[in-house]
DNA sequence: GTAAGATCTGTAGCAACTACAGGATCAAGG
DNA sequence: CCTTGATCCTGTAGTTGCTACAGATCTTAC
């Protein structure tokens, strides 16, 4: 089950960027924060990579992707080398996530909307007089002047 | 126009802290990132704030709930600081900004569907098979399997 | 053989705060 | 008047999730 459609293996750290997308210093950084293994070094001391590195640098930035916490990435990726993971428990962590982003929509939304019916009654004018102005000076909005 | 439904003179740092709901440290660095002008002091170094230093604050903080990053509170500031600012300014910084805001939103609105879609196909059973996993194992969603 | 490029390390920087340590000062009770 | 506890002062370190640099070493191509 180990990527057999590309080449990949004994990758150098930029090669292993270019197949992932993944920025160069940020997989050192994964490494030195423990979401990706120290791999195998050349005699030089150089990174050696190999298709497993692909696939979990991939899982580690497709969680990225969908706004995981590299908190939250540490705790799928603890489940999953555990072994004995459960589908249940994925799916907690992932209902837990899910809330976290709803409560933000939730936020940006009511920013959203205060913004947009101010903004909506801006003139537009070159007078110093502005209903934004307004909400951020009184924390009242619109039709209260 | 100054806030003359509470006393507000001769406030200490504690006090603006309480009365704008501000963290108190958060002042300070305000201070130092030039948000807040430098306050006139005791003669043994305390600051001492007044009515004005109360809406500052307040502006900062109506700014900041509304999203807008220290960079753009500054530019708010330094407008209205001018004095000779119009709505037609103000209100291109709110749509700018408004457009930030729209932008998260949809974003996170992508991963809300990405997230819930893929979790409605957990089974929540004990098996380690999980349609979550797929998705950030091969970045297919349900159906692919 | 040599020069350009890639890799190695540790460390500093970004936003936007928050929190702590260690010292000075203030306010109230005895 | 003096002590005690609360508050204030300062500078600095920590947070999250990277990104970027400097200076040294190593590989690769000519």
């Amino acid at each position: 089950m180990i990527n057999d459609h590309a080449p990949a293996s004994d990758l150098k750290r930029s090669d292993l960027a270019k197949l992932t997308g993944c920025n160069l210093e940020t997989i050192r950084y994964y490494e030195n924060v423990g979401l990706m293994p120290d791999p195998p070094r050349t005699s030089s001391g150089h990174r050696r990579y190999g298709p497993a590195h692909v696939e979990r640098l991939s899982f580690v930035m497709r969680s990225r992707d969908l706004g995981f916490t590299m908190e939250e990435i540490r705790g799928l990726l603890t489940l999953v080398d555990r072994g004995s993971h459960t589908c249940a428990e994925v799916e907690r962590m992932g209902r837990r996530h899910l809330d976290v982003v709803r409560g933000k929509i939730h936020d940006l939304q009511a920013i959203e909307v205060v913004l947009a019916g101010t903004i909506a009654c801006c003139t537009g004018s070159n007078t110093p007089d502005c209903p934004l102005l307004d909400v951020l000076n009184d924390g009242r909005s619109k039709s209260a002047r």
